[in-house]
Formats: structure tokens, sequence, C-alpha cells
DNA sequence: CCCCTTATCTGAACACTGTACAGATAATAT
DNA sequence: ATATTATCTGTACAGTGTTCAGATAAGGGG
């Protein structure tokens, strides 16, 4: 059927990119959930079976702009993490509450995609190269410990416990308040209590 | 149009709490995300649009098997707790693991229903009847560190960031756990790891 | 230059979903 | 027994994920 057709060509290139751009769009306005295929593809201007030629279904969609924001997560961090030089133990210290802190600041702004993140799209059906992406973010928090621990900041003892604890009360002080179910005047107060937790002198 | 009808009447009583039942078991298996509301009313053997007649829609189904699940939870919670008797700082101690150790066995044993609790279906959009009923686990931590700071066995200093660091810590490492982002051998060394953080000398 | 192979995208179709609404049915009250 | 009310059915509509045969364009070899 050669109907006249508005579009000249069969929109070449970088259909895979635009697919995870424009779900990104979508997921952050509307939530994972809410993410639909057809919506994609029409918002590209692209039959809605052109998808299935990059992602085999849905959650592949998903899981691959997950990943993706991972990458963008740790990416948020370092940037933030660079504007704080020097070799000072209290430079290593403002470096460790920043790491914290652009956590929940990414979280807070993006609910949406944070969600999409670590909700069951992201985990461990993914392949070992993307296994790296995530991470990175882990490796800037082991880098940031070991500073903490080299000014004698955080104890022998303490100090393997170090990623489990930082990270989880982050992550789960962050999960709950995004989620509303935990209210905190200031993520400043969760950020003193992380320094508390591992006995870091203030 | 009155075809003879397998079923005698229009199934009366309870379909409500059948709504949620059958739907906790959906969602026990399958995932929130993949909870339809039309096998719901299949598996109770009744219309589609019966079900609304108690739910306005499919997210208020899920959202109020959510805040089922979180009584639930505190239930199970007080069962395993009720079997550490005495008034002793060990006791008291026991408990308090107890309490974290139950949250992640609950996690660990229903990872779908734990997702559903904390999953953008249960949060501020809530009336405050409901509200109760999450912060049962809430208080049952508060008199949990209470008797801590009874025995002294934590410090005037750190019993503010009590309740914010412990359920933040076993909140983000559960999570994390059962999202397969952290590996850990042993959930104890986690319960371990909030000891140390709260200062309760082993 | 043309043809032909190959990757890319389209169109139509299927089985499903949530949801709305008019009406049938049963329980309850009078 | 009749009227009222809560409960459930049937049908319909728009939208979804997914499949698959075929149309379309791009790029390479003569």
């Amino acid at each position: 059927m050669t109907t006249a057709r508005a579009r000249t060509h069969y929109h070449h290139g970088d259909l895979e990119s635009a697919l995870i751009s424009t779900a990104r769009k979508l997921v952050r306005q509307d939530g994972a959930e809410h993410l639909s295929l057809r919506q994609v593809s029409q918002e590209i201007g692209v039959s809605p079976s052109a998808a299935y030629h990059y992602f085999p279904d849905r959650t592949s969609l998903l899981s691959g702009l997950g990943f993706s924001l991972f990458e963008e997560l740790a990416d948020f961090q370092e940037k933030e993490i660079s504007k704080i030089p020097g070799n000072s133990a209290r430079a290593a210290r403002e470096r460790f509450r920043a790491l914290g802190r652009t956590y929940f600041h990414w979280a807070r702004k993006e609910p949406h995609l944070f969600n999409l993140m670590f909700g069951d799209f992201c985990s461990l059906e993914k392949s070992p190269e993307n296994q790296r992406e995530e991470n990175r973010a882990f490796v800037n928090l082991t880098k940031c410990l070991d500073e903490l621990y080299e000014f004698d900041l955080i104890s022998e003892k303490m100090r393997p416990y170090g990623e489990l604890l930082s990270w989880s009360v982050v992550h789960g002080a962050t999960s709950l308040i995004i989620g509303g179910h935990l209210e905190v005047e200031d993520f400043e107060t969760t950020l003193d209590a992380v320094e508390l937790a591992l006995g870091i002198k203030s």
C-alpha cells in the first residue's frame, strides 16, 4: 500500500538510543509502570513493533534504561565530588558526606527514575557487563571510606562494615523518605547519623 | 438474558476480603505489576466489574492489600518478639536483633509482597487510619530502643538517631539484598553492623 | 549504472487489560 | 408481598504487549 506518508524515510539511525531517551522522559514523568511501548513509539514517530528489533520486550527496555541510570547517578556523584578538592581530613569527610547527599538529592529530583533502578528491573537477570556500571558508585564509596581510614577518622574495627552501613543507611533512608514512609526535616540529619554510626568524631 | 448459569447466587458476602486475599495470592506469585483485576475476578468466580464496588481502580486494590501487609508484618514481628521473654539487658538486645531479623526474613520469604509495600502504592495518598497500621512496627522499634536505653546499652547521644539508623540500615540492606544489588553471606552480619553503629557493646 | 542482499521498519492481527455503564438479581426493610 | 437498596452481570470501548508477513530503504558487487 503506497499511501502518501508524512515521513520521508524510515527514521534511519539511532532508534535504540531514541527509544531509551524517550523512555527516560516518559518514566521520569509517569513512573515505570505506566510506560507504554506504543506511546514511546508514537512519540518517536515510529511503528509500535519497531522497538522489537532492539529490545525483546517492554521490560528489557526498562532494564536497559535502568542500567543507564546507574551510570548517570555515578556521573552526577563524581561531578559533585570533584568540586571538593584537597587532601585533608576535613576534605575527605566532606567528600563522604557529598556522596550520600548526592545520592539523596538525585533520588529526590527523580523519584520515578530512582524507583526504576531499584525496582525489580535491574537485578540479577542482567549481563555481567552492566554489572560493572552499577558498581561504579560502590567503588567511589570504597575509595572514600579508605580515605577516611587513612586519616584515622574511622576505626579499624568499624572499617569492614563501612560500605554496608553507609550504603544501607543512605539508600534505606532515601527510599523510605521518597516513598513517604519516613519524614526527616533535613537529610543532613541522616548524614550526621551515618557519621555518628561510623564513629567519625564531629 | 436468562441463560442457565452455573453459579446459583451472586456470590454474596465477603467479596472485598476475597478480592484482597486472592490479590495477595497472585501478587505473592507474580509481583504487583502483573496483577490483573480480571484474573482476580475470574479466580473468585465473579464478573470483572464486580471489584469496582469495593475499589475505585486497580491501584486501590493494590494499596489496600499493601496496607494489610504492614499489619501482617507487624503481627509476625510481635509474634517472634514474644518468644523472647525476660527483663534483662541480654533479652532486650535479643529482642532488638529479632526485630531486624524478622523484617529481613519476611521480605526474603515474600519479596513481591515486600516490594508492593514499599513501591509507590502505600505512601502519602493514604487515609490517616491506615497510616496508623504502618506505624505499629515503628512503635515496636521505639519500645525496643527505649528498653536498650534503660539498660544503658545505648548512649544518650545516640538515642535520638536510634529509629532512623536502625530502620534505615535494616530496610536499606533488605531492599538491596532482595533486589540483588548487595550480597551478604548472612544477615546477622548486618545486625552486627547495626549494633556496632548504635554503639551497643558486644 | 543497476541489481541484489540485508537490516530496518510497517500494518494488520490477536489476546489481553482497565474501566464505564445500563440493567439484572438478590437481600432487606416495610 | 411489595418496594428499596446493595450487589453483581454483560457488554462495550479504548488501550496494551507481542507476533509476523511483507514493504522499504541502505549499502555492496557486478
